[in-house]
DNA sequence: TACCACGATCATTGA
DNA sequence: ATCAATGATCGTGGT
């Protein structure tokens, strides 16, 4: 249900924008999907951001509405940006960086709370 | 059932 | 015009 939900959305923006033309059911079939614009980040925002990573590279939906308020973002533009934050570091770190540093298989508490703030 | 994170991938923007 | 960086989206799996 929840699922059909989003599909409901955007088939009421397109027979919104449907300014006569019945045929554009067709395309919701194939996409409806709008992407946003490149929310152009500020540097000022992306230091913010890194330094919230730095700290909890995975918050809670909650962490995240506080952030996007404090910085005045859309939550779904913090949760997309942390999540291709952590893309971002794996994709660097694995090759040319192993982090020499023993004891590796020692970690047990995963730590999921990071309530940090 | 609803939500989150990750991987891959697309698509846009800036150099 | 082309490439690189990076945000936005889709699919899948786990809780």
């Amino acid at each position: 249900m929840c699922k059909l939900k989003p599909l409901l959305n955007k088939w009421l923006e397109e027979a919104d924008s449907s300014t006569g033309s019945p045929t554009s059911i067709d395309k919701i079939a194939a996409q409806g999907r709008k992407r946003k614009k490149r929310t152009s980040i500020e540097v000022s925002v992306k230091g913010v951001l890194e330094t919230h990573f730095l700290k909890c590279p995975k918050p809670a939906a909650q962490e995240i509405s506080s952030l996007a308020d404090s910085l005045q973002l859309e939550k779904e533009v913090v949760r997309v940006w942390f999540c291709n934050r952590r893309q971002k570091e794996k994709r660097m770190t694995p090759p040319g960086d192993p982090q020499p540093h023993e004891g590796f298989p020692h970690n047990v508490k995963a730590d999921p709370s990071c309530h940090d703030l």
